[in-house]
DNA sequence: CCTTGACCTTCCTGTTGCTGTAAGGCTTAG
DNA sequence: CTAAGCCTTACAGCAACAGGAAGGTCAAGG
């Protein structure tokens, strides 16, 4: 099948998955005679797997260590676990960091009048200096 | 002042200064007769107001805004406000985005067998045909 | 036979917010 | 006189694509 069909059953748009051949996360599929890419059921496999692997949150490096697992019979599901738990605590961290900002920018909305006055509370904040961490 | 002091006072790095100018995000400074960059303390403090700024998640253009209206004495404060609403509801958006992700991936690896076998559930679940939101 | 439209190809640019590096000039101390 | 430590500009690169230009291909319709 042609690149428009295997982005209708990958979910990933044609420029995605030409992206991912130029940075050799997939591997080039065969070509038709005028050049055209040609995909078969294996490389839809694949790309379905990319879609939700990167959906995850993982990103291309790790996508390209998921997709070497996947296709790798040899594998230990070991080696998956502890991917996909690096992620996690990844994500817990970011979850953590953001929770942080939430509560700071809750704090100067609930501090500032808001109202037709210059004075402000959160431009007195921002003003402020503060210690760098 | 020269660069790398106001470097130091205002906690960003010279590049990011000599960025910010080029992005008219702050208004060239006075040279020295040699070129060199002169920073006066009106300057520190929009340095400082802009990391700060940043460290609150804000993006560039949203810290135009907030330096637009911090410089600006006519301001009423419910414009600071709106933008900081927005920011708020962003970061909310965006956390919540965040939780989702972390229950898959908690899912995942509850699932995942964890051993020497090739045998993964994570695997299985990224191959599987899922449909597309 | 010609055209139209929908595909496909490659290549280049832009996005965000910087950071790194190169190549060179200025300044101060030894 | 030279070495260090500043400063300057300008260009390249990161992630993960998206958009668009310029052109080739293919099937259908008049």
């Amino acid at each position: 099948m042609n690149i428009s069909e295997a982005a209708k059953l990958s979910g990933l748009p044609a420029k995605t998955i030409r992206y991912y051949e130029s940075i050799d996360l997939i591997s080039p599929p065969r070509r038709a005679a005028n050049g055209y890419r040609r995909y078969e059921a294996g490389d839809i496999a694949s790309l379905c797997f990319l879609r939700q692997a990167r959906q995850f949150g993982f990103n291309i490096d790790q996508c390209r260590l998921l997709l070497d697992l996947y296709k790798n019979p040899q594998r230990r599901s070991a080696e998956v676990h502890q991917l996909v738990s690096d992620k996690l605590e990844e994500v817990d961290a970011h979850i953590r960091e953001l929770a942080d900002t939430r509560e700071l920018l809750a704090k100067l909305v609930g501090a500032c009048a808001n109202d037709e006055d210059a004075d402000c509370a959160i431009i007195d904040r921002l003003a402020s200096p503060q210690e760098q961490s």
